[in-house]
DNA sequence: CCCCCAACTGAAACTGATTTTCAGTTATCA
DNA sequence: TGATAACTGAAAATCAGTTTCAGTTGGGGG
C-alpha cells in the first residue's frame, strides 16, 4: 500500500535546497499513489490521513512546489479549478481527462509543431506556447454509465 | 465612433424574448466595439463610460445571455479568468490569442478530428470535446517588445 | 397614450478557490 | 546539542463569480 516514492523524488527535493517535513511527505505521497489527476481538496482530504494537521494552505504551497520542481502537472479543469498529477519521466504534452474519475492519458503532440509554423506564417504571431485538452470517459466510466 | 451594432444583434435578442433595456445596450456596444478580448473587468470598466450606474452582476448576466445566444465566445485564459469577443460570422474553432493585448485570431481546426478518431482507437476513452488555445504576441506587440 | 407586470436591475451578501500575513514550529547544519 | 532559516497552520484577505431580493423599467395590451 505505501508504495515508495518515485525514485529521485526526495533526492530532487532537497538538491534543490528544500526541506523534507512531515506535511510535504504526506502530499507527496498521495501525489506518488494516485494515478488520476486529483483536485487541491481532494488532495488536501487524503493527505490528512497521513497528517492530520496538515493545512489546506500547505497543500497549495507544495503543490506549487513540486509542479516548479516538474514533478508534477498541473492541468486547467473544465470546472474552473486545477487537477494536479505526476509527471513521472513522461514528457510534457497534451491530456485526455476523464470527466468522471479524472483519469488522465498523455497523448502525443502529433502535428501541432508544423500547425503552428503555418500558424506564424499566416498571421505573423509569434507563437510562445498552447494548450491542447481533451475531455471524455475512460473506457471504465463509459461501461459503467452504460449500464 | 459610436459604430452601429452588428448587424442582427438587436433582433437577435428581441427575437429571443429578451428585453432591449439601457445596461444592457452598454454592454453590448462595448463588446461590439472591441476587436481584443476583454476581462470582465474590462467590459465593465468600459461600459460604465456609457451607462455609470451599471453593476457588475449585469455585466456577468449580459455576458452570459450573450454567449448563450452564440454572439460572443467565452475563452478561457491564461489567469484563470475568462475573456469574450463578439463571434461575428466566423464558425467557432480555435484561438491564438496575444498575451499582451488580447488580440485573438480564430485558426482553423485542421486535423483534430483525424487526431481524435485516431486518439479513441489507441486509448478506449470515447473522446466528447477538446480546448486548443495558443498564446503568443500579435504583430504590433511583437514589435512593441523588440524596441 | 398610459398602464401594468414580468423581465430586468443594482446592492449586498454569499460561495469557493486561492493568496497573504504572521506568530510559532521544526529540519538540518555547525 | 543549539541556532536559525525554512517551514507551518490559522485567520484574514482577495478574487471571480453567484444568489437573493426589493425596487425599476421596457414595451405590449387596453
Amino acid at each position: 500500500m505505501a508504495k515508495r516514492l518515485p525514485e529521485g523524488w526526495l533526492r530532487r527535493i532537497q538538491l534543490a535546497g528544500y526541506r523534507l517535513t512531515r506535511p510535504r511527505q504526506a502530499v507527496l505521497g498521495v501525489l506518488a499513489e494516485s494515478e488520476v489527476a486529483l483536485t487541491v481538496a481532494e488532495v488536501h482530504r487524503r493527505a490528512r490521513a497521513r497528517y492530520p494537521r496538515l493545512g489546506l494552505v500547505t497543500v497549495y504551497r507544495t503543490l506549487d512546489l513540486l509542479v516548479s520542481l516538474g514533478l508534477v502537472h498541473r492541468l486547467p479543469a473544465e470546472t474552473g479549478g486545477q487537477l494536479y498529477i505526476r509527471t513521472d519521466l513522461q514528457p510534457p504534452s497534451h491530456h485526455l481527462i476523464c470527466r468522471v474519475c479524472h483519469r488522465v492519458v498523455e497523448i502525443p503532440c502529433t502535428g501541432l509543431e508544423e500547425m503552428t509554423h503555418e500558424i506564424e506564417q499566416v498571421t505573423g504571431f509569434a507563437v510562445q506556447g498552447h494548450w491542447l485538452e481533451l475531455f471524455g470517459l475512460c473506457p471504465t466510466c463509459r461501461e459503467e454509465r452504460e449500464k
